[in-house]
DNA sequence: CTGAAAGCGCTAACAT
DNA sequence: ATGTTAGCGCTTTCAG
């Protein structure tokens, strides 16, 4: 029923191999030929069957993306950032949205599966020792985003130095009762950023109290969201030890919570307590969220190109790229406001 | 290099049509051998060839998500309740981001392509005749999401019904300057809730301009995004006719950028200016935005269901199905607060 | 420059 | 119950 190659060969009184050689650009086809085939093919509709050609080739020209379900901005920008790369490249995305980490298996073992994926990305999940190992057995290339493994091509935000910059900007405000609301510590980024808050306290001789911090265990996108960090403001600021004049939080969504906890108690950011926290998500500006700006988008990219330069050169020696972020002033906690770079905002790239 | 059903037959003393059988989890196979390919599989790691098993099956068990780009609730929202739903079935789904219509183009061709998807899902984009024709002529099942065609499966949500909903809400409350902050007209739902909004006003026997409404052009997720709100508010405020006391924004996103423009000239909703607008996105609730709910969740599982069911039956006459959004009250734009079904807010479903 | 033929790895119909 | 064989549609030698 659907026309192949064979169709058409025979239509153009030429061999398949002819046929084939056109489609794929390839010489030693004569200019006459080539303009009949490509005439008739038109004519007749014809389509090459992609499964087919995945199977001739040993190429599938698809990815994988695995990440943890992208309902918060990070993932969405950083999707974003890879849709666009490449739709230059010929290759397409299979989404493999994770809730929890048993479907992990599951994507694991449909992106081994041979001839389906060229390669997979894994998005800001610690990667397991098990799955460390099945991937170098079946020997797919892989690219880690926002998380890292040695055995890996791993693209990361500085998660440790962004949460230390970030505490420190607090520590210079003058501050010294200062808590941290966290998201769950499964996630890799919000173990990082805990380090680097406790030991941007620590370097500065600040006591310090793991009552300080609250890590969410709200499931739902590992603690990162609204809620999550509305309940644990919330927590915070039951515990009955004098109030901290500034929180640190481990993402932006998470801080939109904990301005609302802070609001029901008649507190205002910066006055009473100032807020610092992390991504720039598109809805920082609107809150006037002084935050860590971490380049998703270009993270995306960065992604797609690597992972594509994997597939090609399967031997090369892993590397780690690593992102910056950088601390954009807005006005939840204070400071100045004397540069402006991103719309409103001072950066700073520490 | 890689293990095929050839190498573990050989080491099974079997064929490979027994092997082939075993995998397919077919009958007539002996519990015995059954058991012995089984784990001489396992021993070798041998996993099926998905591109050569989608050659033979004719069955690429994978479906084309088209969507504008999903940087709004909407289609995360969507996204995932595909994701999900898909979950259970054994699909994948190729995400295809359309940034601008020429996109679709390549998108349809990708596909289209034989063996490539077994079917493609369409979200919130008006699909030309040139595209319908297409895919009519190739045959590939199609579903579509937040749109319309008489071609094919269509699910939609009752736009115009919603907007119509929301105005009238407006004029109930007492309101009779009523404007409208619109996102693109080249958006289908934009059109549809424009013509509810009108049709609401007309109905009720309201004076009514096409000064009105400011559509955006804002190109970014056809003018549903905040900063297009934003724009469209002020250009609304500074048309230099008497003020609205209440808007009707076609979108969520959009409104929390109306509301930063009214703030900015000190108006405050509901007071100076009430606001309703549509989506009921997770935001809406902490900016307490009375709006029209859609079930976005919903829609994508069912819209996954219809396309499964589409690929198996081919033939049947494509169906609409249409759901109802529900008026969402909370405090934009006054009115009471009595009952409480979602979280803080009022229902009413018409 | 072009045709023929041998795979790619698997499924399914047909024998046995 | 199991082996054999013929495709699925395309790419890629290898002759000519």
């Amino acid at each position: 029923m659907p026309v192949t190659i064979y169709d058409i060969a025979r239509e153009a009184h030429v061999g398949i191999g002819t046929v084939s050689r056109v489609f794929n650009n390839r010489p030693n086809v004569s200019d006459d030929t080539r303009i009949r085939i490509l005439a008739i093919a038109e004519k007749m509709h014809y389509q090459p069957h992609a499964s087919a050609q995945a199977l001739a080739r040993k190429h599938a020209y698809t990815l994988s993306v695995v990440m943890p379900f992208f309902t918060n901005y990070f993932s969405i920008e950083v999707l974003k950032g890879m849709q666009d790369t490449l739709a230059e490249t010929g290759y397409d995305i299979l989404l493999h949205g994770v809730n929890n980490t048993e479907q992990v298996d599951d994507f694991l073992l449909r992106g081994m599966k041979k001839g389906r994926v060229d390669g997979m990305i894994f998005v800001s999940m610690a990667l397991s020792d098990k799955h460390t190992r099945q991937i170098l057995e079946h020997k797919i290339p892989v690219v880690l985003l926002d998380t890292y493994r040695p055995e890996f091509d791993s693209i990361r935000v500085k998660n440790y130095e962004g949460a230390f910059h970030a505490t420190q900007h607090l520590i210079r405000l003058g501050h010294t009762r200062i808590g941290m609301i966290n998201a769950s510590m499964r996630s890799f980024p919000a173990q990082e950023r805990c380090r680097g808050f406790k030991d941007a306290l620590q370097e500065s001789g600040h006591e310090f109290s793991d009552r300080c911090i609250v890590s969410s265990d709200n499931d739902k996108q590992d603690g990162f969201n609204k809620n999550a960090g509305y309940n644990a403001m919330k927590e915070l600021l039951e515990r009955g030890m004098p109030r901290p004049t500034a929180v640190f939080v481990s993402s932006d969504v998470q801080a939109i919570g904990v301005l609302s906890a802070m609001e029901e108690r008649g507190l205002r950011a910066p006055g009473d307590i100032a807020v610092v926290s992390y991504d720039d998500i598109e809805l920082a500006k609107h809150f006037h969220l002084t935050t860590m700006h971490q380049p998703m988008y270009e993270m995306g990219e960065l992604a797609i190109r690597k992972i594509i330069h994997r597939i090609q050169f399967p031997a090369e020696p892993p590397a780690l790229e690593s992102f910056t972020p950088a601390l954009v002033i807005r006005e939840t906690c204070g400071g100045n406001k004397e540069y402006s770079q991103f719309d409103d905002a001072q950066v700073q790239t520490t």
